[in-house]
DNA sequence: GTTGGCACTCTTCTTGGATGAGTGCTAATG
DNA sequence: CATTAGCACTCATCCAAGAAGAGTGCCAAC
């Protein structure tokens, strides 16, 4: 099966896409010979469009319907057809600018990014807050809930803050705390998450002999919090976008979505994935057999600060996209949210 | 209008309601002379109804149907007629060891009591965090992110950690920022927040003449970061449960209520206004002009700390809702919630 | 006061035909 | 040999009309 498509073939299976884009109905022979740019009868058109059936870049609903786009119809446009227009200028004030409020700490940025992403494509908006495997250190905080219940607050460069509580095995007093936290800030201030690790597992082997020092201590307690990976939450906006979609509308289809955003674990796995790769990211149609996203696709792309630390935000809506759009708008969130990021921690 | 219903009007109401609450389809006169309990032919149940209608509690969506509960005869029957059921035992066990996981910070307490409602109801899941101003103190963090942008973390005695980010006009180095902290820590630690603000009012009128001291420049930085009302937010869990309802089923509406939960801010309004009453609250239909969650209903109760901190937690799912089976829960979940507040922080 | 009977209303479901969009194939055309 | 006009065929969609069924309101009888 030769994938090399004619120029002919490519142009009109380009017209189709770009064509059900907009109208979201099945496109018929005729509606394309219309369409400036292709000078063929209906006939020829249909020629074409029955290869391209073939090579399984189109089906049609039913005989008398006109074809749509398949998964991989699409893969291949996006890949080879598409044509990526700029963000204009106004759009990209528009977005910086309401990014830039001030007192928006980290988690507000990225949740306005997302609410962003959502407003401007119509879509969902997805954030993923950075893995703490990948940030560094700024600062900790142990505070004492109960005898043997110890609150530890976690501060990224970036300042992202996230706590957790850990049951441990002796009581401690605040004071006792207070003095681990200060070595530990002392200490690996700075540092990213992974450094400390090793870290630890050097200056714990060496202080074995002292059992009960504070630094042994404070090991302990620490590597105790890092061995649970934080961060990795998602953030969904504008779930309620899905519903506008037609392709979605009916009842089990929304469903299925709507509870997929509900869970998030499926979300993160796919985040994750898209994570590995930089640049937009385009993952069109149940690749995988991930029938929950069944006709959606997700376009992501990675944000990270000058440090290392790095996230992922996108977009997921319908494999019915217009992603000259899409595309630029996911690009251009990211890099705004690596500025911001960059520019407000030094 | 004698509001006073006799006997049998009532119980007919009752029924009506009852079997309208399980089947979702209006209710006709046959099948509830059929039912046990009420020996009247479906020629005498008529009349009764009809009287009702009059009344209000009672209307038919058109003349060959049954009649279907208005918001006002579900009013009537939740303040009159319902009888509410005990949770079993094996239920509040298992609700209980849910809850109890000791990895779970008070924030993850919520959001899982939460998914619990949503999950047992099959309805959606609403929790508010405390406000802060209800809330009591227990330690304040300052971490300087940039040379005028400090993070500010406040941690409450039930172990809420909420964050901000504040724009100071001097620059400040984080040593700086230590003793600030310090001397917050020593000073307002176990406080309440309304005691806070007027202790720092009345410093701050001390302090004045010395704009410069260590003390003036903490009580400036706490009395920003305190006019400002942190907690409030609102986790909603289970939104897709909502799409199981019949009487959603039909598109707008649904993305009416989901557009609802989405934006949280009329969720804030309703939780807040809920909060002002001790015990379970129900709230049926849009009693005043809440158009958005036309329909439904939201049973509240307020949790609460020994201490004071109170948030409010509750169901949201449509005025056909089995309130008898519900009321219970919302009420259990709420004490549960408190309970291990309280068994967790000392 | 209660009930059986009955005419009436209104929704829902089904059926069948008309319409129209679009296809695939074939034969004619440049 | 690629292109195209023509034509028979297939389906989905729409609409109207009729049948079925549920439930009501009212009246007269018990």
């Amino acid at each position: 099966m030769s994938e090399e498509l004619s120029e002919r073939s490519r142009l009109i299976l380009q017209a189709i896409i770009e064509d059900y884009t907009t109208t979201g109905e099945p496109v018929g022979s005729r509606t394309l010979s219309r369409r400036t740019g292709i000078n063929l009868s209906p006939a020829s058109v249909r020629n074409v469009m029955a290869d391209l059936e073939d090579l399984g870049y189109l089906y049609s609903p039913h005989t008398s319907a006109g074809r749509i786009p398949t998964d991989k119809g699409y893969r291949f446009y996006v890949a080879s057809l598409l044509r990526v227009q700029q963000l204009s200028h106004e759009v990209r004030d528009h977005l910086r600018r309401e990014c830039q409020v001030p007192e928006l700490d980290t988690e507000g940025l990225l949740r306005e990014a997302g609410r962003i992403l959502s407003a401007t494509s119509n879509y969902t908006g997805l954030v993923m807050v950075p893995r703490f495997t990948s940030a560094v250190f700024r600062r900790i905080e142990f505070v004492r809930l109960a005898e043997q219940r110890v609150l530890v607050v976690f501060i990224t460069q970036t300042g992202i803050v996230q706590h957790k509580l850990v049951e441990v095995g002796v009581p401690l007093t605040q004071g006792e705390l207070d003095e681990v936290t200060n070595y530990l800030n002392q200490e690996f201030s700075g540092l990213s998450i992974q450094e400390i690790k090793s870290r630890i597992a050097d200056e714990m082997a060496q202080e074995q002999a002292l059992l009960d020092s504070l630094q042994y201590r404070a090991l302990l307690l620490s590597s105790y919090v890092l061995q649970h990976d934080l961060g990795g939450q998602v953030f969904v906006e504008g779930a309620s976008n899905i519903l506008e979609q037609p392709e979605f509308a009916d009842l089990s289809t929304m469903k299925r979505l709507l509870r997929t955003f509900d869970q998030k674990s499926l979300l993160v796995e796919l985040l994750d994935k898209a994570q590995q790769v930089e640049g937009v990211q385009i993952l069109i149609g149940s690749a995988d057999n991930h029938s929950e996203i069944e006709g959606c696709s997700l376009v992501t792309s990675c944000y990270s600060s000058r440090r290392g630390t790095t996230g992922i935000l996108g977009v997921i809506g319908p494999t019915r996209m217009p992603y000259a759009m899409v595309i630029p708008l996911v690009d251009y969130a990211a890099s705004l949210v690596s500025d911001i990021l960059n520019s407000e921690s030094e």
